[in-house]
DNA sequence: TCGATGACCTCTA
DNA sequence: ATAGAGGCCATCG
């Protein structure tokens, strides 16, 4: 992917925890995605820091939003913090995804996910 | 190089 | 419940 063709390499600062558009950074977000149990949800949050980026819950989204439609991963149930559907309520995908959740079992109502129905992948 | 922009989060008030 | 401030960091113009 890397969409506008720039290219990024360099600087691999040891200082810093490791940069999230390594290919590899990616892939174990979109792994620990796919380990979200169906019926379930859980948030950017939850899912960053179980693919080792604690508190870069944000990059966890860009993940989700560059990823390949191919990978066919279970994105409606990555929800932001709380349990709320981050899209606006009037866009297609949250109606996507609060389509598919229900499809799963999952209670949403007013753009929120039953209480439960988030896990935390620890 | 810089500033703005996000499929975000947490803490305060 | 709502609002603002900080924090995070890859991308893009």
């Amino acid at each position: 992917m890397r969409r506008g063709g720039q290219h990024a390499r360099a600087t691999r600062g040891a200082s810093r925890p490791p940069p999230l558009d390594d290919s590899p950074a990616l892939q174990a977000i979109w792994h620990v995605v796919c380990t979200i149990p169906r019926g379930r949800a859980a948030t950017y949050g939850a899912v960053a820091r179980a693919a080792g980026f604690p508190g870069r819950a944000r990059q966890a989204g860009y993940a989700l939003r560059v990823a390949p439609a191919a990978l066919k991963l279970p994105w409606h149930r990555v929800v932001g913090a709380g349990g709320r559907i981050v899209f606006a309520r009037s866009s297609r995908a949250h109606q996507e995804q609060a389509r598919r959740l229900r499809s799963e079992g999952v209670r949403v109502t007013e753009g929120r996910l039953e209480r439960g129905a988030l896990t935390d992948l620890t």
